[in-house]
DNA sequence: TTAAGGTAGATGCAAACGCATAGAACTTCA
DNA sequence: TGAAGTTCTATGCGTTTGCATCTACCTTAA
């Protein structure tokens, strides 16, 4: 077993660990995680996202998060626009029910994020981040 | 946004950006990557497993989990027999089958691994690894 | 001993998923 | 310009998932 390996896999366990701990709390209200995780990414870039965009940060298959996106037009919280620049695409973006609702769930699971990661130093965190950005970051 | 959320997030990305880049390489076979992850779980531990100490490792429901393992014992990968101890129970464990299918899968997706995180340096290895063991065991 | 409460795993069912593929729009290049 | 190849999103379809619930078994304590 590799150190890579041994990495790998404890990057995997505390990643279904915690998500296992959030998803247990009592905050997410109509959304499911995944959904949340949709919409904080839209949240988070400020103009319109291609499809595809969102389909890198976002752990589903293109045809589920079209999907995903399909439902959460339907009940309001994103809007889907045609791409005036390349009619094959479209352009996602929160709409102001879609932000609210963001927020609204994002607030107390920011806290949890905070207290579940109290375990570790700032310095333990920073490193964190920034092996973690270096890992999604690499091309190949 | 605070320093642990932004460890949270970078987390959450590289683990996205792996796994997608993981199951698109074309080592699993007639296996899933969560089917692959059980046979995985179940290779590393020798002694049999309890289901609900197996879905603690594996980021699915309990009754998915069950539904899995029906799968996985009609495909003569996992052998699950009663618990002598807990007549609730089951032991499961993997039928030499299993074992050779893990391994099979296991050797080129180990290698797949390494080169993913070859942009770590050892120190980083470790140091993820350190951190995420940390953020596993913390309790609450 | 037995009733109440808790835990382990299985099952019914609707919702969501992934794979394969379709269709439409861009790009390249002869 | 137009045919071949690529990219972007949507859809058909069978499989898998999660939620709620069930049954069976263990535990506690009156």
């Amino acid at each position: 077993m590799t150190r890579a390996n041994e990495a790998w896999e404890a990057l995997m366990t505390s990643y279904a660990v915690l998500v296992k701990r959030f998803n247990a709390e009592d905050v997410w209200g109509e959304l499911s995680m995944r959904e949340y995780d949709v919409l904080y990414t839209l949240s988070k870039c400020d103009g319109p996202l291609r499809m595809s965009e969102l389909n890198r940060h976002v752990l589903l298959s293109q045809p589920a998060l079209s999907r995903m996106v399909d439902r959460l037009v339907d009940r309001g919280l994103v809007d889907r626009c045609p791409d005036p620049g390349d009619r094959r695409g479209v352009r996602l973006s929160l709409t102001p029910a879609g932000r609210e609702t963001q927020q609204a769930i994002g607030r107390p699971h920011a806290r949890s994020v905070t207290r579940a990661l109290s375990v570790l130093t700032p310095q333990e965190l920073d490193q964190l981040a920034a092996i973690c950005g270096k890992l999604s970051q690499s091309e190949e």
